[in-house]
DNA sequence: CTGTTAGCGCATTCAC
DNA sequence: GTGAATGCGCTAACAG
């Protein structure tokens, strides 16, 4: 069990102060060239391991207090945004002996004007720090560029925008998933028969990014497998139970040959629903995302399996890592960016129900 | 967002002192019924949350110093139990600011009189607290008593044993790993085809409880498939490659119909070495955790998927547990017993790597 | 039984 | 550029 330092011993054994010291492990400058050789030569030899538990304490005397703005796309109760939400909250929760002040600022996920108003109310605020839903890539982006001249550091969840600096992004590899949804639904049908991928319908709206590489990826999992099963697409509109019957009532009729079906976004249980109600069974059925939804149809058994994003996690670390990024100046090197997701079936669904 | 009350402050407006306010949120004893009531009214309009880094500040002013003894089988560098092993070595060192000396005691986890030895040394030694990996179910019973007699504390990892009190147990829900192991093998297997189920030939060994019951879950589930696809059980020597092979090969010359294997164990790479030393190709298998050789073949391609148990969180949760016992009396509610499953293909694989 | 108080390790302030 | 001093909220020891 190698003893670790603490500031006061580095400090004695290289005969400066602990500020100094402080100084030099945190980068706040202010320090002359001996002082930090000095340090340098003791930490070669011996390890700092820095104390979050006093660290945290510490930094409560000062009485920072951080506004925190957060804006993501509006949802439901217990969808895939309203989730994130949920983890959100939790992480100002958990870390409520910091004073935060939070704000959210929701807009519609399928309405880019609606997020051009938020993000330009945003770029204008008051605040300390901002966590961003990435939905619409130009809206995100030029808001970007103005939290960046203002110094003001965001992270985003559930996305990646090039060209802007966020603080920390935690998302799922979308590659990942979409090839997992194919590996799967692939095992659940019989060989064949054919898979249907399907996509929401919805007019004046272009496919979420992340969509597009699942669905990318759905595909290079069959385009690998060869032609053994093929690969049909298929539409579904997410408004309305009843069009969202007809929409696949008739295109399983015109696809007869389909016995898989994958949902490349989180509402794949209207899906189930639309089949269930029709009285139409024999059909596999893969989706995303462990919503209230799609946790009851897991749980009827006219859902087959979820990939897991884990969403609470996501807006969880989301505020951690902005938090860390606030104290300390620098990001958390420890976060990573990719999340791990889960594949859910009825059996081990019990481990995700006390997120939704 | 609530203001958060500190113990000052709830001193303050019950009218008592801060010590006595301290001695009712943790149950230290020694308060009269009038301090008590007079906090108890103040607590129900307002809310306390204990604040865990300035405790575990405070704590490590006392010095104290626990003696924690981890018994657990001994193992292979990256296979099952040093996984937990290193799990628990990151416990200690994440809790590196509280004093501990550890002192394992590894036993060999398919003989039980080196159980019943190291349990026997157990049984009297020097110590706070203890960490017990439940192999053998009398030996672990007859431990446990004599903790209990002592006072000593004790969590289980990868197994809980009925008529024992331990403070905390971590292990994945087994019938749960079973289900799964059937579930996925049979969907990457040809229906008409008949699936395997492979267990350690040991010479005088029983199975271990949790492979019983991964075999049983795995049973029920084609029972309940009905007999569309039919099960076969094989066994398979892990003591030595040349004898694997033989083994395997063997069962599979008189079983043709099989095209699916499943072992029900953490050593399934074996099985995987054993068929691409002999050549064979073309059978799908499955096994447990994220072992170095697991992982070595789920990237070559000859292990399809893993139930991983996540045994280095095991480890890292068992010494949570325990400290947290040790510090405040009681044990943490917040943690499960059951830990979640990972089901793991060569896609995700990636996640899980670090840990090996 | 109760109140008071030292001090855990660190971040910050402020004389120097 | 530096170091001494302060206090974050809590635990435990101790004096009453």
């Amino acid at each position: 069990m190698p003893q670790q330092l603490t500031i006061k011993q580095i400090a004695e054994l290289s005969g400066v102060s602990s500020g100094t010291v402080d100084r030099i492990l945190h980068n706040r400058g202010r320090v002359s060239p001996e002082a930090e050789e000095a340090v340098r030569r003791v930490l070669e030899t011996h390890s700092y391991k820095y104390n979050l538990h006093t660290s945290a304490v510490a930094f409560k005397k000062t009485k920072k207090s951080f506004d925190l703005v957060i804006s993501i796309p509006s949802s439901q109760k217990g969808e895939y945004w309203d989730l994130i939400r949920a983890g959100i909250e939790r992480g100002l929760l958990e870390y409520g002996d910091i004073s935060i002040h939070s704000h959210f600022v929701f807009f519609d996920q399928f309405n880019s004007l609606s997020c051009r108003e938020a993000f330009e109310s945003i770029a204008t605020m008051e605040c300390s720090a901002v966590i961003l839903g990435t939905t619409f890539v130009d809206e995100t982006r030029s808001l970007c560029l103005k939290l960046d001249e203002r110094g003001i550091p965001y992270v985003f969840v559930d996305g990646r925008i090039p060209g802007t600096r966020p603080v920390a992004c935690f998302l799922a590899d979308q590659k990942v998933c979409g090839s997992l949804l194919a590996r799967l639904i692939d095992g659940l049908t019989p060989s064949g028969s054919h898979v249907a991928v399907f996509l929401p319908r919805r007019v004046g709206t272009q496919m979420s990014n992340n969509s597009a590489i699942r669905l990318e990826a759905f595909r290079d999992y069959f385009i690998a497998q060869g032609k053994e099963k093929s690969l049909v697409e298929g539409y579904f509109s997410v408004e309305d139970p009843e069009k969202t019957e007809k929409d696949i009532c008739a295109f399983l009729e015109s696809n007869p040959g389909v016995r898989g079906i994958a949902s490349v976004i989180s509402t794949g249980y209207m899906i189930s629903d639309a089949l269930s109600a029709a009285g139409i069974r024999g059909f596999h059925i893969g989706g995303f995302d462990v919503t209230e939804g799609n946790a009851r149809c897991i749980q009827e058994g006219t859902l087959d399996f979820l990939i897991n994003q884990h969403p609470g996690r996501q807006g969880f670390y989301a505020v951690e890592a902005l938090l860390h990024f606030l104290l300390y100046g620098v990001p958390d090197k420890s976060m990573k960016e990719f999340q791990p997701v889960d594949i859910v079936f009825r059996e081990n669904l019990a481990y995700w129900l006390d997120e939704i």
